[in-house]
DNA sequence: CTTGATAACTCAAGCATGTTGAGTTAATCG
DNA sequence: CGATTAACTCAACATGCTTGAGTTATCAAG
């Protein structure tokens, strides 16, 4: 039950309808509403083949009725629409010092969440301190019914360059964390970095709702990217991309890695050089509030380092929309958007666009765990055979 | 018979059956030379379901028998490997000034290749020389069997920041070329810009032979970027992701877009200063070898931002290797390669790493071209369902 | 208010494709 | 040389989609 397994499968008939429940679903949550007839146009399916896997939906709850269509000749349609309540994802984000859980419906919203300390970061004490979260959860949501769990763990992933020790999990390195949770949970599991995990939650239910391709810019302790295309990740070879806080940008006439410039740790120590602490996000939207003078400068100096870096983002991904958030509040989140120049030769200076090229996310500090159950929601509503 | 519909879409038992052959062809091209079983195993498939399917492929020439394994236990299994003539792909790269026309077989070779003078850009007259080529090219290769044709036009499509008033066809703004040429041609067609379509060449035939996700840095007019993750060709919103030329990097203590200190144009330029004209990639070559001092100082101005690109496609893409090609010379590419220096601290150093991160890939003016025909060539070993 | 057009939907038969399990064949191993 | 192993084939079977005829509910036109 473990997912990334990559290579392209076969299909037969069982896997074929499995595929066109997700496509069905698919479509039901990208229209809101919709008919059996309008699902089978628009998916290159029968009718026949629609209504017998609406009926199946039905019956597991996935989805109701919700009226008919009027107003045009013919059998009024009947609609359909995602009932949220009928399927949960569990997301557990493991961080160094603590776990954070959570629950989300088919939706997007959030029916729980939780954060435990973790005094041992070996994968057995982690295991039993998930599974006890699990069981918290279930307990506190009894009519739960989880399709899988979506882990996210501290990347980069296996042995790369950028390893600073202590700040990685580093018993983990023969684990595979994946099989590891789908045996102790027996459950789907995916597995998924920071950034990624975040990027879908916004997916599921945030400012990336309808979007199918778009980079999100996640502030954790460095600073992570999000890419999905075409509805899924791009997440390279071993998981690792989009690890943009180590690109190189320009920062007041030196080069410097974007996320010694633009980050949590980047604010902290710039605050920190004043004397000033800052613990929590409180701490900081406080200042902001405030207009404090070294968060100001920190904040006018974001600017030059940011937008060459939405710069390169727009230029390499040709995104929808540039997404920011994690571990930033939200009156900073939007002056760094605001600060951002956006170069008008750019393959997203388009004529046509109706939405902003840059938008917030949600932030905070449970934002990647949201995500981490976000990927397992999105994968319900994504087609399977021939992609992970 | 468009390509790029888009949506994924429902599956039947036909379409399971073409997402099957895929499968099994692109088992047999990624070993060489496999049996049936060995294929049943790693798709998911049936032996059974696999020999109809290696029967039909059979019937069609696509794969040939190719003796027996020996040395295991058991009845020894008969072995299938690709024939590379069993079918074929027109790939046609339009620029402002010429029309060039390929044609690969299922190999990846080159069976014909031509360059055509194009007095006029406008659709209708491209039509026709496109098509007179073709008539030509099947009149050279009268055996050959086109699975469809891959078409190079400049980018970015659309209408965005990036236009250069005659720089770009602007009939064409209005036209779906997609759907023209495969009116015209009565044959699917693929459309892609240049560095995508040459980045599918290279996967084809040549440097990333057996890599699934890489990224190829093009050197056209300016500079692109082609991306395949997993695979696929990760093509963005417009299909204009990979404008890596008007990426902000650093050269000289200055920040400049990557193309003007990396490209053809930048080269040109450089030399032009000193009063030489280049005109094609033998002056390049030929100025190289003479170690002319105008074009080793431009070499080594390129290695500062070239190694910045490169820190920011291995940081955002994870790729497995990162290949050079394009309308340079291969001695050329060899120096730019050198001079990169790879920063230790990126997701791309790695223990168990067995390529070089940076390769070189073909290069010369026929590169896209050929890319248009493997477009065409790696969609046949592609499943289907569930992606354009 | 009737009649026809239209479109969604259902039913049942038909069909393509994959699966299963029982043989068959041809190698290696002991 | 017999046992074992593994690839392969055959035929019955299962699954899930499609097709085409028939039903129902709405709108539009006379």
């Amino acid at each position: 039950m473990i997912v990334r397994p990559l290579e392209t499968v076969g299909a037969n008939a069982e896997r074929s309808r499995s595929h066109n429940r997700q496509v069905v679903l698919s479509r039901v949550r990208a229209a809101g509403q919709i008919g059996r007839a309008e699902i089978a146009r628009s998916s290159g399916l029968s009718t026949q083949a629609v209504s017998n896997i609406i009926a199946d939906l039905l019956s597991e709850d996935l989805i109701v009725e919700c009226g008919r269509r009027a107003g045009v000749r013919g059998l009024p349609a009947v609609q359909y629409t995602l009932n949220p309540e009928g399927a949960h994802a569990l997301g557990v984000e493991i961080r160094p010092d603590a776990l954070f859980a959570a629950v989300l419906n088919l939706g997007g919203e959030t029916l729980f969440s939780r954060r435990v300390a973790l005094a041992d970061t070996h994968p057995d004490h982690v295991t039993d301190a998930v599974l006890s979260l699990r069981d918290i959860a279930l307990a506190e949501n009894p009519d739960a019914h989880l399709l899988g769990a979506g882990m996210v763990m501290p990347g980069p992933f296996g042995a790369t360059g950028i390893r600073e020790s202590g700040s990685e999990l580093s018993a983990w390195d023969d684990v595979e964390p994946a099989r590891l949770f789908s045996d102790a949970l027996n459950l789907p599991v995916v597995v998924e970095n920071d950034a990624n995990a975040a990027a879908m939650a916004e997916r599921v239910n945030g400012a990336a709702r309808g979007l199918d391709t778009y980079a999100f810019l996640y502030f954790g302790t460095g600073l992570g990217l999000g890419v999905v295309n075409e509805g899924r990740l791009v997440a390279g070879t071993h998981g690792n991309a989009g690890e943009i806080g180590h690109i190189p940008v320009p920062s007041d006439g030196a080069i410097v890695p974007l996320e010694s410039a633009v980050s949590r740790l980047s604010v902290q120590r710039a605050l920190g050089n004043t004397g000033v602490n800052v613990e929590s996000g409180e701490d900081l939207a406080q200042l902001y509030a405030e207009e404090y003078p070294a968060l100001s400068q920190w904040l006018d100096r974001t600017a030059e380092p940011l937008s060459a870096a939405v710069a390169i983002i727009e230029n390499l991904f040709d995104p929808q929309a540039i997404i920011l958030g994690g571990a930033m509040p939200d009156s900073l989140l939007d002056h760094m958007i605001a600060g951002v120049s956006l170069p008008d030769r750019s393959v997203a200076t388009r004529p046509d666009r109706e939405r902003p090229r840059l938008l917030r996310g949600a932030s905070g500090r449970m934002t990647a765990t949201l995500g981490a159950a976000a990927l397992v929601i999105n994968q319900a509503f994504t087609p399977m055979i021939a992609a992970r």
